[in-house]
DNA sequence: TGACGTCAAGATCCG
DNA sequence: CGGATCTTGACGTCA
C-alpha cells in the first residue's frame, strides 16, 4: 500500500501525556493571588512545552490542548493581563507547533450556551472566549478548532435547539473561525447535531461511541451519518475530525476503554473511505496514538521505540508474547505491525506472571548491579529469594528497582513500562 | 440534594 | 517526616 493511502487517517490524544511526568497545577480559588497565579500559569506553559516537544519527538501530528493551561482562565477572578506577560513563552509555543501539529481545545459538559440562565449563559460565552484567546496566542488558523457540546434540554428540546443556534449566529466570527459541535450521549445525538450545523454552519465532529449509545430515531448505517458530518466541513476547516473512544468492559456507559483495542479500531476504519483526522479518547492517551500510528504508517521506527518500552513489562507477564514479538522484529524488512500491537495488548491485560516475573526482575537488576553497594545487592537477592513467586512479593522487588532506578538514573530504564504502567487495576 | 466526570489540591493516616 | 490514601473542589443539568 501506498503512504498516501495509508496516511488517509491520522490519530490524536487528548490533554494529557502517560509518559511527560511533569503535571499541570491549579489551585483552589479561594487560595488564588496574582503571585500564586502567575507561578501556576508558568508552571503549566513549561508543561504544555514539554508535551508539544514529546510529540514533535514522536511525530504525533494532532493533539487536544488542555483547558487547565491555564487555572480560571475564564472566571475573572483576579485582574491579571497574563497572554501580555507570557508572550515571550506563547511565541515560543507557537513556533513549535507551527505546520508540525493540528492542535485544538474542549470545553467540558459545563459550558453551556443554551441554558435558561442568562448568568451561565454568559459564562460560557467567556469561556469560549477564553479557549479561542488560547487558540490564537497559539498561532490557531481555521483549520484548529474549539469542540462543543449543544447543552441541556430543559425538556423542551426544539426551544433548546434554538436558543443554541441563536446564541450560536450572534458569535465573534474570530469565534466561529474555530467553532465545532459535537454529538453527547444523553441528549444530542448526531442527527440534532447536524441539525443545528445546518442552521448555524458550524462542522460537525461525529463521536462513535456517543453516538453507539445516543442513536437518532431515524435508522441509517454509522458511516453514513460520519460522512454526512464530514459535509459540514469546508475546504478551510481543513480535514474532518471525528472522536474515537471504545467503551471500557464493565464500567458505566460511554466510559472510555484503558488502551484501544487495535483490530476493532481497524475493523472500524476497513468501512471508511474519505481521510480523517481521528482524535483518539483514551484512558492510555499518547499510548494507545503510537500503537495506532506504528500499524497506519508501518513505522518501523516506531515499533522499535515502543518495544524499548514495553519489553520488561511483557517479559515480566509473559514470556512467550516477548520472545514472539523479538522474532517479529528481527527481520526489518517485513513486520507484521498488527500482530505486534496484538501482542502488547493481550500482554498488558495480563497480571505479572510469578515464573517470569523473577526473570524479569533479574534483567533489569543488570543495569544497576555494577553501581550498587554490597547491602543493595544483598537486599535484591534477599527479595528475590524470598519468594517472587506471589504476586505480593513480585510487586515488592519491582518497587524496590523503582527505589534503584531513582538513585542509579538511567534514561533506557526510565521509559520503559516496566515502571510506567498505565493500568493501575495490573500493578 | 446528590450523581454525574475529571483531575489535582488539600487533608489525613500510617509507619 | 515522607509516602500512601482519602476527600474535596470546580463546573451545570437532571432526577
Amino acid at each position: 500500500m501506498k503512504n498516501e493511502e495509508l496516511r488517509k487517517f491520522r490519530v490524536g490524544y487528548a490533554c494529557l501525556n502517560s509518559d511527560v511526568k511533569t503535571k499541570y497545577r491549579t489551585c483552589r480559588q479561594r487560595n488564588l493571588t496574582i503571585e500564586k497565579w502567575h507561578e501556576l500559569i508558568k508552571i503549566n506553559l513549561s508543561v504544555l512545552k514539554e508535551m508539544i516537544e514529546y510529540n514533535r519527538k514522536m511525530k504525533l501530528s494532532m493533539y487536544r490542548i488542555s483547558s487547565d493551561l491555564i487555572p480560571f482562565g475564564s472566571a475573572d477572578v483576579l485582574d491579571y493581563d497574563w497572554a501580555n506577560i507570557f508572550q515571550k513563552e506563547f511565541a515560543e509555543l507557537r513556533e513549535l507547533l507551527k505546520n508540525r501539529i493540528r492542535f485544538s481545545m474542549h470545553p467540558g459538559q459545563y459550558t453551556v450556551l443554551n441554558s435558561l440562565s442568562a448568568d451561565v449563559v454568559e459564562r460560557a460565552l467567556k469561556d469560549l472566549e477564553y479557549h479561542v484567546k488560547v487558540m490564537r496566542l497559539l498561532g490557531a488558523t481555521r483549520k484548529n478548532k474549539v469542540v462543543l457540546h449543544i447543552g441541556g434540554i430543559y425538556g423542551d428540546k426544539p426551544s433548546a435547539i434554538k436558543r443554541f443556534v441563536e446564541v450560536a449566529n450572534g458569535l465573534d466570527q474570530s469565534i466561529l473561525d474555530h467553532l465545532i459541535i459535537e454529538n453527547d450521549d444523553r441528549s444530542y445525538n448526531i442527527k440534532d447535531v447536524l441539525e443545528i450545523s445546518e442552521q448555524t454552519g458550524l462542522p460537525v465532529v461525529f463521536d462513535n461511541l456517543h453516538h453507539e449509545i445516543n442513536l437518532p430515531e431515524e435508522s441509517r448505517p454509522m458511516k453514513e451519518w460520519l460522512e454526512a458530518a464530514g459535509r459540514t466541513w469546508q475546504a478551510e476547516d481543513g480535514r474532518q475530525i471525528i472522536h474515537y473512544s471504545q467503551q471500557a468492559e464493565g464500567k458505566r456507559t460511554g466510559a472510555h476503554s484503558a488502551t484501544i483495542d487495535s483490530q476493532v479500531f481497524l475493523q472500524f476504519l476497513d468501512s471508511l473511505d474519505e481521510p480523517l483526522d481521528i482524535m483518539l479518547e483514551v484512558k492510555d492517551k499518547n499510548r494507545s496514538t503510537e500503537k495506532l500510528q506504528m500499524i497506519l504508517n508501518k513505522d518501523l521506527k516506531m515499533a522499535e521505540r515502543l518495544w524499548a518500552r514495553q519489553k520488561y513489562s511483557m517479559l515480566s507477564r509473559s514470556q512467550p508474547n516477548y520472545q514472539e514479538v523479538r522474532q517479529l522484529l528481527k527481520d526489518k524488512t517485513n513486520v507484521d505491525f498488527k500482530r505486534i500491537a496484538e501482542l502488547f495488548e493481550q500482554t498488558e491485560k495480563l497480571a505479572h506472571s510469578p515464573g517470569d516475573a523473577v526473570n524479569a526482575a533479574d534483567h533489569v537488576w543488570g543495569y544497576f548491579k555494577k553501581q550498587t553497594t554490597d547491602k543493595e545487592k544483598n537486599d535484591f537477592r534477599k527479595l528475590m529469594d524470598s519468594g517472587i513467586s506471589d504476586s505480593d512479593s513480585g510487586r515488592i522487588v519491582r518497587k524496590y528497582l523503582t527505589k534503584m532506578l531513582k538513585k542509579y538514573p538511567n534514561g533506557y530504564l526510565e521509559e520503559s513500562y516496566y515502571f510506567n504502567e498505565s493500568l493501575s487495576d495490573n500493578i
